[in-house]
DNA sequence: TTAGAGCTTCCAGTCGCTGTAAGGTCAACT
DNA sequence: AGTTGACCTTACAGCGACTGGAAGCTCTAA
């Protein structure tokens, strides 16, 4: 198994993967006489098992942390959810901060004509202007 | 006012300022004899301009695009609020895509021990084996 | 005078890739 | 046998939006 069927057997790039390599997030991979690298189904697993943790929002070295105590048998559930914790904290600070920025961009948006005129409460917003939320009517 | 006050006035760092003058984010400040920049009232008004913006999650391009249109007496409303909807629908992407994932790990963290033992649902998840979510008493 | 803080420019580093260039290899077709 | 074209290899540059650091000039206060 070459690496670009490794990269479709796992979701990713042949250019992520010997990225992962050299950034020591899985060890170098065997290499055939030619010199291209060859992929075990183990060696997919830890792909994979990056990859899960990079979509949930793990850094990579965090991912590659998490990888190393999933193979080490005398980790503890405790040090995982240790980070799996820190992580839906940071997720929900994403979260509330989007949130708010949403909020101010709808209310602004919400009261902005859209149309050939250059009265713009966006821009209000943007220059520091307080911008009124009732109708006055 | 040098460029630490105008820091100071505006929430932006010196380096950040010097940045965006680099970048064509602002025009070149004028310097004084001694070659340090120096920042008038309506500088500052650009400078917060972009912060807010930023703050609101617009790229810099964006930012900058934003800037020009509110100093632009031909612009329409409309082209701000184009900006605006898009923006809006990226951060809904986002906080969507953040709960899927707070989801899955808030899911797996509250069926992990977190104790000394090793057995761990959280690692389970990324090892891709399917996790049982309802206590089976 | 001298120390310290602040200003200047320029270049490197961050994070997680992605793009590009230059070259070697392989399988299929002519 | 030659030639495409797709794949593999390495190495380095670039993205966005800064941040850090080095080296040197300037200002202020003791």
């Amino acid at each position: 198994m070459n690496i670009s069927q490794a990269a479709a057997a796992t979701g990713l790039t042949s250019k992520t993967i010997r990225f992962y390599e050299q950034q020591g997030v899985i060890p170098p991979a065997a290499r055939s006489a030619n010199g291209y690298r060859i992929y075990s189904e183990q060696q997919l697993e830890s792909l994979r098992f990056i990859k899960r943790a990079r979509d949930l929002g793990f850094s990579l070295d965090e991912s590659r942390e998490l990888l190393q105590l999933s193979q080490d048998p005398s980790r503890t559930s405790a040090s995982v959810k240790q980070k799996a914790e820190l992580q839906i904290q940071r997720i929900d600070q994403q979260i509330e901060s989007l949130q708010q920025m949403r909020a101010i961009l709808e209310s602004a948006a919400r009261e902005c004509r859209g149309d050939d005129g250059a009265e713009c409460p966006i821009l209000d917003q943007l220059n520091g202007v307080t911008v009124d939320n009732e109708s006055p009517e």
